[in-house]
DNA sequence: GTATTAAGGATAGTGATTGTCCTTAGTATA
DNA sequence: TATACTAAGGACAATCACTATCCTTAATAC
């Protein structure tokens, strides 16, 4: 199991959004460009993200996308669920009821307790992602990159926004 | 993104392998039947198990599987990562890299704070599987399940040990 | 009117998961 | 010793999700 590429895509892409000016818009051309992917497979990740209100896109030669609340207002587990969905990452198929003891009379109460289990981990996964804000992100990508090369970044998005 | 059935199949094998009397083994066929899953491709996972240290098998007409520690010294942990293997859930290809503003000279100190936030989320979820160990497990389920099923499914065990 | 954009449908290519079949070697029993 | 049973594992095909590309439609700025 792995997580699909578009996750990283597009948490890439939320961080390069929050270095839009506002009022400004940034394409997916421009998107796939800075991160070297193609633009029209990015673009679904990027469509994910706007149905799931994440961030919003408008028409136009100035259009593109920007994100829908501030940066410090979106956390990791937003973008994660836009893109890969709420579903659980463990399915249970329910294979204990193949048990031969079991008769078929017998009432499933309560959900399978491997099932819980899987569920619990899920959720720490979940609430571990949800703790990270993209201001957060923007905080250790700054203490991380040269402040020059941050500069230059914001610059080359502006002049497409 | 959806852990393989492969992992449900170990999680219930090895509850199932609990209930082995001390000093016997349980065939795979055994194993496939009671969770009604086909024989071979279940024996792939617990042939990942057995290479794990999990259980352990021996050959013969008497052969099979059995746990090769007891439950309370197996963790749901264990048992995911002899199938699914130890490699985190995300995949950081390094897109960071393909930012235009970065001089090629650029030394990256550190790993990319995207996977960085990303890997604590997958540590939180192997930290969460590793707290519920087997003998856990064991206990749910004798909440669960019917007294008359558990003490059945135990003969059903045995009588194929 | 023209160029540009997001949105989204249709369709292949790719790779991992699932499933089956077969061979090999070790073990218990008659 | 012969036989039946088992795990281990290699080879292979089917299935399905992910990846990628192409195309049409509708809205927006100039």
């Amino acid at each position: 199991m792995i997580l699909k590429n578009q996750i990283e895509w597009a948490l890439h892409c939320c961080s390069l959004l929050a270095a839009v000016p506002d009022g400004c818009y940034l394409p997916t051309k421009a998107l796939a460009e800075f991160h070297g992917v193609p633009k029209e497979y990015l673009s679904k990740a990027l469509q994910a993200l706007s149905q799931a209100g994440v961030i919003e896109g408008t028409l136009g030669p100035t259009g593109g996308y920007r994100l829908a609340r501030r940066p410090s207002e979106i956390t990791f587990l937003d973008i994660v669920e836009a893109v890969e969905g709420k579903a659980s990452t463990f399915a249970c198929t329910e294979i204990r009821k193949a048990n031969p003891c079991l008769p078929s009379k017998t009432k499933t109460s309560k959900t399978c307790a491997v099932a819980r289990v899987m569920w619990k981990a899920d959720a720490a996964w979940r609430e571990s992602l949800k703790s990270t804000r993209l201001s957060d992100l923007a905080q250790m990508i700054a203490e991380d990159v040269p402040p020059e090369v941050l500069a230059k970044s914001a610059e080359w998005v502006a002049a497409r926004s």
